[in-house]
DNA sequence: TTATTTCTGTGCGCTATCACACATACTGAT
DNA sequence: ATCAGTATGTGTGATAGCGCACAGAAATAA
């Protein structure tokens, strides 16, 4: 099917809702587009399981997701969020095609996705989108490798203030859809630890939440109670990534 | 400088001790071998800072390299190690000449380098080159998540045993030189935590330890000891990486 | 309405790990 | 042989986070 010009600009507009479509060239992005699927990710979808093949690969527009690990006992912690800065399933172009993690939404919203075989040809034929994948690629990289310290060596009120600004920084409102029982799943906590710390936060005036409902009230006040962690993994997001729409 | 065919399996022989020179077709190897570069890499030896350029590609042969960060406050953490089944400086070829953390050398040893730009070329220019560097990349970033789970949910005897066992996989033989400080540091615990750790493992006959000279005793009793995190690991870098040499 | 489920608050004892302070023992240089 | 430096052992008290148990409150369903 021919694409008109007045389609293609209103289609482009609405891709760019992910910062990694929005900063493709527009011919790179023109020979996809008709490929690319918006599909809704309620919450808590499964996109994929530990291990399993990944079909698409996602660009989140609205949605948030989570790359979770869960233990043999059960026990969970998060790796990283993606949100709309970057893709759900780098396997499919790093060339494992699975990950021993899985993941799901964590807000719920939207996203393009493009079907792996597609991005893999994609991936060989286009350096520009070569660049991009690998770039994000490697800011995935420093967001896991930032977990690892941030668990090692912060305070649950620090990683419950780190994961709250990341979630925000990907998130188009200030309030965010999300049980203290689930944030303590991510983080890999109590539930009770969580009920602590944000209750703290809360008092400070920093945040706002009643039975799964958190409304950002002071980001500076919560920038101030973070640790280094958060911003190491936000700079090098914006280094990595310059031109991304900014939130 | 023409090579004739005797020179050039001599040199592959040598170059074949790390796993990905190894996995790389000839025709490949051939191109780049003349500038391959042999350096010794003595113990602490720091192989890039946090945020500083990478002049080059390594690929340890008998080295064992650590990835590090180090927080504000002087705590560090290890994100993954490298040893002959890998490469140090990915940042050179996803794109972002930087990582926010250092390599560290951890074990002394040999590695091949090469230059960063020439790498880069090649890495552009040739598909089993990038397919191979990326299937690693994958691989490096499944330890960093798994690193992250563990420093969340493992006590330090497990992560202990985790650590010794990466580090043997990585070495051609059954002594480590490490003394319970340094391993502390890596593991982003305190020294007496090693120590406590380490005569558990000493007094089950896994390991004999003395001054700075670790001995492994019993691989089977380590790996009945350690958490889930090692076989994830390692599971995933045979399925990426099949074909390397076993050590 | 009432009943039920979901979400959050709170208390209490437990354990792993930490922080610090030393003691001991081995090593190597002079 | 001595001494300084390095590596490891040990004790004591503090603390963060855990596991569990349960209470209240808000949402949801009947």
């Amino acid at each position: 099917m021919p694409t008109t010009h007045a389609t293609i600009s209103h289609s482009f507009q609405v891709l760019s809702q992910n910062d990694l479509l929005a900063i493709l060239p527009v011919d790179e992005l023109e020979r996809i587009h008709h490929h690319l699927e918006l599909v809704p990710l309620p919450l808590g979808e499964v996109i994929y399981e530990s291990g399993g093949k990944l079909s698409h690969l996602y660009f989140p527009t609205t949605a948030i997701v989570s790359l979770l690990y869960v233990t043999e006992d059960g026990a969970s912690a998060e790796i990283s969020i993606v949100g709309n800065e970057g893709v759900v399933g780098v396997a499919i172009f790093m060339g494992g095609g699975t990950m021993p993690n899985m993941a799901v939404v964590q807000s719920a919203g939207y996203a393009y996705r493009l079907k792996a075989q597609l991005l893999q040809q994609e991936f060989n034929r286009s350096l520009p989108m070569r660049h991009l994948l690998l770039r994000y690629t490697q800011a995935l990289l420093t967001q896991m490798a930032q977990t690892a310290v941030c668990n090692r060596h912060h305070s649950i009120e620090q990683q419950l203030c780190r994961w709250l600004l990341l979630s925000f920084d990907r998130l188009p409102s200030d309030e965010l859809v999300m049980t203290q029982e689930l944030i303590s799943n991510m983080l890999g906590v109590r539930r009770e630890g969580i009920t602590d710390a944000a209750r703290k936060l809360q008092s400070a005036g920093l945040i706002e939440y009643c039975r799964g409902h958190i409304t950002l009230l002071d980001r500076q006040g919560l920038e101030d109670n973070v640790c280094e962690c958060y911003s190491v993994v936000k700079r090098e997001y914006d280094r990595l990534l310059p031109d991304r729409i900014a939130t």
